[in-house]
RNA sequence: CGGGAUGUAGCUCAGUUUGGUAGAGUGCUUGGUUUGGGACCAAGAUGCCGCAGGUUCGAGUCCUGUCAUCCCGACCA
């Protein structure tokens, strides 16, 4: 016993002795990703994958319930194209990786692997948009883009990732605003109703903006090492873009006029936030709705007359019902079981033995707070699915929780250093307005503006940094 | 891109100071005993010592370069 609890400790490292540490061991361990040869691209496993699909199955079907379809681009884009919106290349530029060579042929123009695809949407819309009748078109793809990051972290930053881009292009403005504003809900709902991850909706700062974007939304939720993640953004570009591509429809009064557009996007970063928003000591645990595996089966004393047999019995039903079970039946010792799926997150675990079997129950353990209770075999499917929105709830009701405890509201910049030499959060503080006093408190505080909530609270009525009147509540925190 | 640390078996690491046959634990394979919180015994397999140069009779060990990983900053989903 002492023997097996030291191994579990050695296993990962603790969170408050090192959180980056515990993160790496996380994703190393639950078996979610594998380092590659190339700095920054890293082999998905399947089990971290299972939860990427998970995502994608969930938001893609949200998408098609809000009009969206799905389509998809080239992943080279020419650097002529590319260009054509100044502060869009001005933005993405120093991140961009090239192509010089098709084959050994040097290229006539060399093609940018795609960072994000505002541009080449743009040069399709271009084609296909002449008449108010072709708008809206509420496109989204499902695809990889690298950005050649200087530092990378598994899931938080890599040169290649796995995101979904929406782009949409409508006649007017406040058409356009409205799809923003609903992205911006549905990554909303998604996170807080699939991964139990509250999220603070809100405007990001002039200086903080998307490359090319009017304005730009995001979503932002605090790590429970009290940094804050974006976890999604939304932007609304105006008709920028429209006009640096030509993009003109003809109206009904057979006007010209530039359309609308919009994008947004998340990332398999979702992953990384589920992980440093749910996860302990004892490894990952997973909200149910995105668990590859939402129930594992323990059988006990496997070896026994019946025991297997019953266990394959509760796997079936279960399946039958529309969990994702999985009956490990390999001759791993229960107590390996326990640690192995613990580690991986499984948010349910069922153990059935003789004992139970002659009591007509079996024993079942929720990862998140380790509570075991026995529960009647002739009703087991609806006990577990009642648990699974249990975890679900209890989930989200800590992280909500986390983050009330760790967000701070202030007056001054000292009250932020204060605050966060305590321990890192969310800072609530107002803000004038001026971009030298959002550097200034990011220098002086180390907490950079994470968005203008659209939930305003009234602080104070003067900037926190310079002391003029203030223009609005600003949400700031240390960033990922 | 600056500062620091580390690359040796699938994994964790010792060996580098003082150059001389490639090591341990764990995992893996096989057989047996086990199985209600990471079981035990026995036998076996596994190495471009990150990569490239150099010094040397001889390099895991010394020198130069390079690549990758981790941490701390600056930039970013």
């Amino acid at each position: 016993m002492a023997k097996n609890e030291k191994k579990m400790v050695d296993a990962i490292t603790p969170m408050d002795e090192d959180f980056a540490q515990w993160y790496t061991d996380i994703v190393k361990k639950a078996e979610l990703i594998a380092y590659t040869s190339v700095k920054g691209c890293m082999v998905i496993r399947p089990y971290g994958y299972a939860i990427w699909e998970n995502i994608q199955r969930i938001l893609d079907g949200m998408f098609k319930e809000t009009g969206h379809e799905n389509v998809n681009m080239p992943m080279f884009i020419p650097e002529s194209l590319l260009q054509k919106e100044k502060d869009h290349v001005e933005g993405f530029a120093p991140e961009v990786a090239w192509v010089t060579y098709g084959g050994n042929t040097k290229l006539e123009e060399r093609l940018c692997v795609r960072p994000t695809s505002e541009t080449l949407f743009c040069d399709h819309y271009k084609d296909i948009v002449h008449s108010y009748r072709d708008l809206p078109k509420l496109y989204n793809q499902w695809v990889s883009v690298v950005r050649w990051e200087k530092t990378t972290r598994p899931f938080l930053r890599s040169r290649e990732f796995l995101w979904q881009e929406g782009h949409t292009i409508h006649a007017t403005a406040e058409e356009a605003i409205a799809e923003t504003e609903q992205m911006l809900g549905v990554y909303t709902r998604f996170c807080e109703e699939s991964l139990a991850i509250p999220v603070v909706q809100g405007k990001k700062t002039e200086s903080d903006k998307f490359a090319g974007a009017v304005s730009t939304y995001a979503i932002e939720a605090l790590m429970h090492d009290g940094k804050a993640l974006q976890a999604g953004t939304s932007h609304y570009f105006g008709d920028g873009f429209a006009q640096a591509f030509g993009i003109q429809y003809a109206d009904k009064d057979n006007t010209l006029k530039y359309p609308h557009q919009t994008s947004w996007g998340v990332t398999t970063r979702l992953i990384g936030a589920i992980i440093m928003t749910h996860g302990d000591n004892n490894g990952l645990v997973l909200p149910p709705a995105v668990a590859p595996i939402q129930v594992v089966i323990v059988p006990a004393a496997m070896h026994k007359e019946g025991v297997l047999d019953k266990a394959r019995g509760v796997c079936a039903q279960l399946k039958a019902a529309g969990i994702r079970v999985k009956l490990d039946e390999t001759d791993n010792s229960p107590g390996w079981k326990f640690a192995e799926y613990e580690m991986k997150g499984v948010p349910v675990r069922l153990e059935i033995g003789p004992r139970d079997i002659a009591a007509n129950q079996c024993i079942l353990a929720t990862r998140h707070n380790g509570e075991k209770t026995p529960v009647s075999l002739d009703s087991l499917t609806e006990s577990v699915q009642a648990k699974l929105q249990e975890v679900h709830d209890g989930l989200y009701a800590a992280a909500l929780e986390n983050r009330k405890n760790r967000t701070y509201q202030c007056r001054s910049i000292e009250e932020i250093q204060a605050a966060l030499a305590e321990k890192d959060g969310f800072i609530e503080a107002m803000w004038c307005g001026d971009e030298a006093c959002e550097d200034e408190v990011k220098a002086q505080t180390g907490a950079g503006s994470r968005c203008i909530p659209l939930e305003q609270k009234h602080i104070a009525d003067t900037c926190v940094c310079c002391g003029k009147p203030a223009k609005c509540m600003v949400l700031w925190g240390k960033a990922y």
